[in-house]
DNA sequence: TTGAAAGCGCTAACAG
DNA sequence: CTGTTAGCGCTTTCAA
């Protein structure tokens, strides 16, 4: 490739990468050469030597829920107009598969690595030291951060979620949630709730927690068992929207009156949540903003070290409470 | 690393790789060694002298279509277990970013490739070729591969769509898609869904296409329109379940008799139409099995050379028909 | 079963 | 503005 342009190896290199203070006339010739050659530069060589390698790790626990699409999307999009591009990794949300995740890849020495919650033990903080490379975990706001963090405050969201059910005049309220209450971010968000019922003089009725992963369809199985064993519950908070949709094409099907016989409130603020015959009722969180800004964050930290971004939330009053 | 555990640096790469032929005793000591140091290889080095990467190149649209991450899980799943990882490039659909994604990942010298779609031009094609890299393009088995293929038969979906809703005894059929019928899959379901239609001597009535992506949103409003247009359309036939949902959701809201005043019929075979106040009748795309399997074909392909795999669909029958 | 030497393709550091 | 030199951390090849 230096050979065919007339040109050193390094004028090649610096060509490649824009490097500043090059000629015209070195420029064409290199260009060209790389057209005739349709010469793709070997970044494993280029990473390799200079110790830095335009990869970005992004470890999330599954692409099956539809918070981390969106969130990948945001990771994307900032990567992709920085030249960047993410090795991705799914944990499953089981720690010790992520911790395997997390080593492999750390091994491809990254830029950054993107990780999804709060809670990451001794061994995954003992690697990223290890490596020194930036780290932003994302979700949560509340914890002991390894580095940044950038997400919302789940205990405030359910806070505010309980606020708004008992300003809407809602006195026996109960709680469906999924998956045993993982991640660790919905049971801190559940246990809120509840102390801000308490607060408010209205303990919650009941919580029914499944074992199964989110669906509308156990949210609406849900529903139908936690109603039939509290027949005196008016208003049900989900742990997310899936379950809440359950629950509302139950009482849709059921022909309840909601929101007066029965209100429902999700978590989330999913699209589809405000297209239903009525808006679902939920916390609008900003999913794609959050990996847009995580990534953003893991390009700045270098110079400006780590930061706690809390992007907020926002209570959606659709028609369901 | 090597000096830590008194061997050679050879030896502790044949033991971290499992290489055949090492004495229990070495093993031992690297080990040890690596716990101890808590060692990370560097995969840049180990890639760039092998010449084979451990890495898959996965090039997508987008992850705001829910087809794709569902894909994208079934990657994972098989990339996982045989301890690859995938490096991500979105191309929003956009031929251009699609090609520039596509030169950033090869350069990463991956050990595969997949693509999305059938349709990739001579500048794709080049680049392939040179850097001799297995491919897979998936959700498409009609067109001219540039390797292997998995996916289903669009063609044949459409015509199964057409014949489900005659035999239903719809005769004044619409259409509704979006996005400007990208991809081009969606636009060969359209024609073919329009031949058959056609064919049973019942031409479909009028097609509305947006310009907008798809969403449960503008579904609703496209149906709105196209009844109001054609006041005759006694079924619908949508682009993809997004669209196909929202005219459920607006049917319900409206009270229309579904399915006896209104057939709807989406595509893909969403989870969430399953568990809508009305099952919505979809045509049931193995999105999972087909990231999964299109992995599982990278793999075999050194042995097993270009396979084009057609996964089928199912047409789900649910209430809207 | 283990080791020594060489070099993958690139880029940092320094010269010119 | 362009080139020379050296070496990133591994693994291939060959030898012991």
């Amino acid at each position: 490739m230096a050979t065919r342009a007339g040109v050193s190896e390094i004028s090649v290199s610096r060509v490649m990468r824009n490097a500043p203070n090059i000629s015209d006339a070195l420029r064409r010739k290199v260009t060209d050469a790389a057209n005739a050659l349709s010469y793709t530069p070997n970044r494993l060589a280029g990473a390799l030597k200079s110790q830095s390698s335009n990869l970005v790790a992004v470890v999330l626990p599954s692409m099956s829920n539809a918070v981390f699409p969106a969130v990948l999307d945001g990771i994307e999009s900032v990567l992709d107009e920085q030249g960047l591009n993410a090795v991705l990794g799914l944990s499953g949300y089981d720690p010790d598969r992520e911790v395997r995740v997390i080593r492999e890849l750390l091994s491809w020495s990254p830029k950054g690595i993107i990780l999804t919650g709060v809670h990451h033990g001794e061994a995954v903080r003992g690697m990223i030291a290890q490596m020194d490379v930036p780290v932003v975990q994302i979700m949560d706001i509340e914890g002991d951060p390894i580095g940044s963090m950038v997400g919302v405050s789940h205990s405030h969201a359910a806070i505010a979620a309980a606020d708004h059910l008992h300003a809407r005049g809602y006195r026996r309220i109960g709680y469906i949630g999924a998956w045993n209450e993982r991640p660790e971010r919905s049971l801190a968000r559940r246990l809120a709730f509840e102390q801000q019922l308490q607060h408010h003089g209205t303990p919650l009725v009941a919580a029914h927690i499944l074992e199964d992963r989110s669906s509308a369809r156990i949210g609406a199985a849900a529903t139908i068992a936690l109603l039939t064993e509290h027949p005196e519950i008016d208003c049900i908070f989900y742990a997310n929207d899936d379950l809440a949709l359950g629950g509302l094409f139950y009482a849709l099907s059921a022909g309840l009156d909601v929101p007066r016989e029965l209100g429902l409130m999700g978590f989330n603020g999913l699209d589809i949540g405000k297209a239903t015959p009525i808006p679902l009722s939920s916390i609008e969180t900003p999913r794609f903003q959050m990996g847009a800004k995580a990534a953003d964050l893991l390009l700045r930290s270098r110079t400006e070290g780590p930061q706690t971004v809390d992007l907020g939330f926002r209570v959606f009053d659709g028609g369901t409470t």
